[in-house]
RNA sequence: GUGCCCAUAGUGUAGCGGCAACACUAGAGUUUGUGGAACUCUCAUCACGGGUUCGAAUCCCGUUGGGCACCCCA
């Protein structure tokens, strides 16, 4: 092929997946940032970390969060792999973390066994404002058989510390309960009951809903079936004994705690497993939430565990950058200047390989620009990265067994022998 | 999965049927041993493919990607 016919051959660039995207340099500032804080509260409320494959196999994900539960239906990132599994990347984690918790007989680390994760998930959706396909979600996990309602709390908490961590103000914790196998079958007759005779008057995917999922109904921001929600019974009047009681102990620890929050009565959540407590976390002003999470008092069960009730929750790695951006939250974490070495000649070059190791052990840190041979593109760069001071090192210096440290504010400039380097440049930096 | 909008240099924009422009960034240079200022130069055939036209960045169709909303969700 001619170089001309090459020329005319253009190529579609290899663009990233769509709802898929690259975290470049600058953004990642915004990324520690956030990672500290999760590693930081966790590491104070005894969470201990876990890590859990990206990818598992589909039947993890489908009964736990329920066969007509969207995520399931359409939005799994499922494929063949060669060897004819069924396998998806994960949509969320607690069902991975509950699979370990079996697989490794994690109950003998103690009770309540807290943990926590961080990492991509992966949902098959159109990507919008705080929505993409791959994206990041911090969360957080006690299990423990005993059931306490204090735990619900921790979850909530460390949650809400997190984001407090990053300055964001004006959190909305939303809670509610919906029950458990006890009181939620009676909840969805009378739900039910009540939208008898008044299914004509619902929107389309309510008249589905109805029949598959019908706490969904709950959820529906279409404004007739948001009249009709108004006079719909609530979960939290249709509690058991033990669900109220439960429900009760958590308000108290709130409220002990002066976490601020709200009754929602509507709040119903999308996966199937949860039972009692559920809450959301919103920022002021935005949509969607930060965080979500409830309790699973029949998850471990369902899927091949010893009964062990659980709760968790998780927050939106994106959607909190997203709030700290736009409250113009700063990171305030400068990075510290290095010195900046500058070589001249191909002598100097060479022992300045050499140099920048015998630095590194000394625990100076230097920047270099080995790649540049001219004197003025160098000094211009470590005039960019501010470095404090500059080792001008050349053939002359190099041959001397000396080096030049220049301070790059006054521009004064001092020689000095290259075994006392080290010393003189902790000098200088004081 | 559905609907609407969008796509010009690394970034942000102009050009609206007739030579692709500007700002910032980046790189090279203006005494091949001294930076910050100034100046000079360099970097896009306009996402990709096709069509209409003498002529397309510009009009049309498709694909890909982006944005928003629905759905749903962190």
């Amino acid at each position: 092929m001619s170089k001309k016919d090459q020329k005319k051959v253009k190529r579609q660039p290899v663009s990233s997946l769509k709802g898929m995207n690259d975290i470049l340099p600058a953004d990642q500032p915004w990324w520690d940032r956030i990672r500290k804080a999760v590693k930081e509260i966790a590491g104070f409320y005894n969470f201990l970390k876990i890590e859990t494959p990206v990818m598992e196999k589909l039947e993890l994900f489908k009964r736990p969060l329920g066969d007509t539960s969207d995520v399931v239906e359409k939005q799994m990132f499922s494929f063949k792999t060669k060897g004819g599994d069924e396998v998806v990347l994960r949509p969320e984690g607690t069902a991975s973390i509950v699979r370990s918790y079996i697989e490794h007989g994690l109950s003998h680390l103690g009770q309540p066994l807290k943990l926590w994760y961080e990492g991509p998930m992966f949902r098959y959706e159109q990507p919008q404002a705080g929505r993409t396909r791959q994206f990041h979600q911090a969360g957080f996990e006690i299990i423990s058989s005993d059931n306490d309602p204090v735990y619900d709390v921790q979850t909530m908490l460390a949650c809400y510390r997190t984001l407090d961590d990053l300055k964001i103000k004006n959190i909305n914790l939303q809670i509610n309960s919906i029950g458990c196998n006890k009181c939620r079958p009676i909840y969805r007759k009378n739900l039910l009951e009540y939208y008898k005779n008044k299914e004509k008057s619902l929107c389309g995917d309510c008249k589905r809903r109805i029949h598959t999922n019908p706490m969904r109904l709950l959820d529906c921001k279409v404004s007739g079936c948001v009249e009709l929600k108004k006079e719909a019974p609530q979960t939290i009047d249709n509690l058991c004994s033990d669900c109220r009681k439960h429900f009760k102990k958590v308000l108290e620890y709130l409220e002990e705690l002066k976490l601020p929050y709200m009754l929602n009565p509507l709040l119903v959540r999308g996966f199937d497993y949860y039972t009692k407590t559920v809450f959301e976390i919103f920022a002021e002003g935005f949509d969607f939430a930060l965080g979500a999470g409830g309790r699973y008092d029949y998850l471990i069960e369902l899927m091949g565990g010893r009964q062990s009730p659980g709760v968790g929750g998780a927050m939106g790695l994106e959607r909190i950058i997203e709030v700290m951006k736009t409250k113009e939250i700063s990171l305030g974490n400068r990075v510290r200047p290095k010195i900046f070495l500058i070589h001249i000649g191909d002598t100097a070059k060479k022992r300045s390989l050499v140099l920048i190791e015998e630095l590194r052990e000394a625990g100076i840190d230097v920047m270099e620009q080995l790649g540049k041979d001219s004197l003025n593109a160098q000094l211009r760069t470590a005039n960019k990265f501010e470095a404090p001071l500059s080792l001008i090192f050349g053939q002359k210096e190099a041959f001397e067994q000396s080096i030049i440290i220049r301070d790059m504010k006054t521009g004064a400039q001092e020689t000095v022998p290259l075994k006392k380097i080290v010393a003189a440049i902790k000098r200088k930096m004081h």
